[in-house]
RNA sequence: GGAGAGGUGUCCGAGUGGUUUAAGGAGCUGGUCUUGAAAACCAGUGAUGUCGAAAGGCACCGUGGGUUCGAAUCCCACCUUCUCCGCCA
């Protein structure tokens, strides 16, 4: 969330970024309630403070012998006063943050103000889209046809939206999860991590994730825990409440998850193959950073997602996501979108995000920069390294042959085994 | 799942109702000494959050309630850690 103060005194600001995030949240009252919150604390702390000196005065007459019934009736009417105050300043202190945690983060200076994800500029292409001899099919029909993708039987099993990878299929999914992981421990100096796929409701709200967003998550039925929709929640929370120390930072950790996501809103889209499925596998990167650090940090971070791609030598694309476009706890976000030939498109494969200090603020991450120094917020930075299910679905097309098998990439070779799949 | 024992500041650790503005260590900062360092000694510091221009106030001893003029200390619930037993991939 954004720091109460800078809400307070750049409101007009704040209200711009709604605009441009397309967000209608409406502040206004807000500058009243925040006003009420320091009366009420500072007439409750006025109280109190005298209710503790005479609370102590007490003590005092009692060991001399006094009669202190008078003072004490004092004392207990000022108590009532004062929880009186306090469950006031409990109603406004949860009104604000219930508004603050609506709001936004702040999109970085950089970012172009755009509607919708039209207006992303492009930053850079890498690889060639390969030319067919033959029509290239969908990974779907791939799937279907090597027997590696089985999504009417998982439909039975479960419902719309999931899938059963069999045989080689099963191994390529696999296959990609161990690369990414190695590729990024190796190579790019992330510490891997393997997290829990359930969470509790203060982790989805330090992310960011609720309480707005409850609809596209799945719930534990009975309990205040959550299916995660990427590893970005458990490893990020990994530090909540916490104040690390300046000489670890910065942090880089990679998680290999499943994710599940409810999405209800976006039937009716990708209904078909693996794009857009309530459980997906996902390679996470996660970055705790200094605030000065975060912005070199994020280049960084999304060059390591990138180099999958060219290891695996399949064409992408980056894209810088307008103001529009970007998710809620943002400052700034690219996106990598790989090509895909059946649909003859780039489809995002990884979003690489800064959230600068919000999530900081919301988890309540901090670090010191020497003993002395007062705890400041860290800066959270998380993208795919990547997305497991459209790597798989993007091999599967890039890499067809015109008798119908699929070869294998030389770096994942190793991993499966195999040269092709037939 | 059952039984028992715990959760105190960066760490160790004392503290069962009123100089606790949390003892005492360790640590950290400065100094003395030393060629330099260590050790020793002296002094300082003592978590975090919040309101305030500042002085200062308020909150905070796992979390949330309660009792009391006054709670780290008493009561209740919950969370969590450890030990033992049971079950189990």
């Amino acid at each position: 969330m954004l720091d109460m103060k800078f809400v307070r005194d750049n409101l007009d600001v704040v209200r711009a970024m709604l605009k441009n995030r397309n967000n209608s949240l409406n502040l206004d009252g807000f500058a009243e309630l925040e006003k009420k919150r320091r009366d009420i604390l500072n007439e409750a702390d006025a109280l109190k403070n005298q209710k503790n000196s005479t609370s102590k005065k007490i003590g005092e007459l009692r060991k001399a012998g006094e009669d202190t019934e008078k003072i004490s009736a004092e004392v207990r009417e000022l108590g009532k006063k004062i929880s009186a105050l306090d469950g006031e300043l409990r109603e406004v202190e949860e009104s604000l943050r219930e508004i603050l945690l609506s709001i936004p983060n702040m999109p970085a200076d950089d970012v172009p103000i755009g509607v919708d994800d039209t207006q992303n500029p492009e930053i850079r292409r890498w690889g060639t889209p390969r030319q067919f001899d033959f029509e290239p099919k969908a990974h779907w029909d791939i799937g279907d046809a090597l027997k590696i993708l089985d999504f009417d039987r998982a439909s039975k099993v479960t419902g719309a939206r999931f899938t059963f990878y069999r045989g080689l299929g099963a191994r390529l999914e696999r296959a990609c999860i161990n690369f990414m992981m190695d590729l990024h421990a190796n190579k790019h100096g992330y510490t891997e991590m393997l997290a829990p796929y359930i969470v509790n409701k203060n982790s989805m709200i330090g992310t960011g994730q609720l309480p707005k967003f409850a609809e596209d998550m799945f719930k534990l039925e009975g309990m205040d825990y959550y299916l995660v929709p990427t590893a970005e929640v458990p490893t990020t929370n990994y530090h909540r409440d916490e104040i690390l120390s300046a000489e670890n930072l910065p942090e880089y950790f990679s998680c290999y998850t499943a994710c599940f996501r409810a999405d209800s809103g976006a039937a009716g889209s990708d209904t078909r193959g693996l794009i857009r499925h309530h459980q997906f596998n996902k390679v996470e990167l996660i970055k705790f950073t200094k605030p000065e650090e975060s912005w070199a940090e994020l280049e960084s971070m999304v060059a390591a997602a990138e180099d999958v791609l060219k290891i695996l030598e399949i064409p992408y694309r980056v894209v810088l996501l307008c103001t529009g476009d970007m998710s809620f706890t943002s400052a700034k976000t690219y996106d990598i979108e790989v090509w895909m030939p059946a649909q003859n498109k780039y489809r995002e494969i990884s979003s690489c995000s800064n959230c600068t200090d919000y999530q900081a603020r919301r988890a309540n991450i901090k670090f010191k920069r020497d003993n002395k120094s007062k705890p400041e917020f860290v800066h959270t930075l998380n993208g795919s390294g990547i997305a497991v299910g459209r790597t798989v679905a993007a091999i599967l097309e890039n890499y067809q042959q015109a008798d119908g098998t699929v070869t294998i990439p030389k770096a994942l070779i190793p991993y499966m085994g195999v040269e092709k799949i037939s």
